[in-house]
DNA sequence: TAAATCCTGTCA
DNA sequence: TGACAGGATTTA
């Protein structure tokens, strides 16, 4: 599912349409794809505007329009924004399609019907940035960070507070593991009771596998793609997700799985503390 | 805090 | 054929 390296992947991707990223006119063809406003609205204010930046915040692909207002995309489970020719067959999972300048078409395909499309006005865009946590990529994002992250909630376990968006932004299922992993801290373990050094290596353990999963261009254990429909190749450098029963690549433990937070998860009951 | 909800492809 | 997966929101 796109979590945060799978969203800056898209972001940057993006990036290399600008600056003649017109959006002349939006289909939508499943309207409960958007949010807000009305999806007619949506499409009177977004049509003929120009994209200024792509930006992403946690989880969410953000456009930023020559109007001032942002279009936010968030991609759930099962989204991919797919660059095409307008030749192309449209398929019955594309629910938006957004016409470019140039001819070619942004369609937002998602099985899962999960993902969500929203415009907001600048204030409605502070509101929402300040809904969520701090970005864990942000050079200021240390372990002084990490420690009030940990302290705004020391009773809930680790898993539970790393997957709040509010707590912490763009961390999802896949990375949570790999980075409780990493960090040697297991996923019901109470976010008060770290140590000093504990806290610091599971801001590093965060940091480091966002930074791998962008590097790999994202994690596609199943949906993810990029605008050119291409997979992501984190998934051949998972040390936990998708491993249950294989030898710890740490202690040589089995691996186990629990459901933690309503959450398949997979960790090292050995080496994980 | 936990359960229900939204969805449908995938797998047993 | 039915259980399962899961991010975010809503409801109990």
């Amino acid at each position: 599912m796109p979590e945060l390296p799978e969203v800056e992947s898209l972001r940057r991707d993006l990036l290399q349409l600008l600056p003649d990223l017109v959006l002349v006119g939006v289909e939508i063809r499943y309207p409960p794809i958007v949010a807000r406003p009305s999806p007619e609205e949506f499409c009177r204010r977004v049509e003929g505007r120009r994209v200024l930046d792509v930006g992403r915040r946690g989880k969410l692909l953000l456009l930023r329009l020559d109007s001032g207002e942002t279009a936010a995309l968030h991609r759930r489970m099962t989204g991919n924004l797919l660059l095409t020719q307008p030749t192309e067959p449209v398929d019955h999972h594309v629910h938006a399609v957004f016409r470019l300048a140039d001819g070619r078409q942004l369609r937002y395909r998602d099985p899962r019907k999960f993902g969500r499309l929203a415009l907001l006005t600048p204030g409605e865009m502070v509101a929402l940035d300040a809904e969520l946590g701090p970005e864990p990529l942000d050079p200021t994002f240390d372990a002084v960070a990490m420690a009030e992250v940990l302290r705004s909630a020391p009773g809930r376990g680790l898993k539970a507070l790393l997957l709040d968006q509010r707590r912490l932004a763009g961390l999802g299922n896949i990375y949570v593991d790999e980075a409780l992993w990493r960090a040697g801290l297991h996923p019901l373990r109470l976010a008060g009771s770290l140590a000093p050094d504990e806290v610091a290596a599971l801001q590093r353990a965060i940091r480091s596998v966002l930074e791998e999963g962008i590097a790999h261009r994202g994690t596609s254990l199943r949906d993810h793609l990029d605008p050119d429909g291409r997979p992501g190749s984190y998934q051949d450098y998972l040390q936990v997700v998708g491993r249950v029963g294989q030898p710890c690549r740490r202690c040589g433990a089995p691996l186990a799985r629990a459901v933690v937070a309503s959450r398949g998860t997979v960790y090292c009951p050995a080496c994980q503390r």
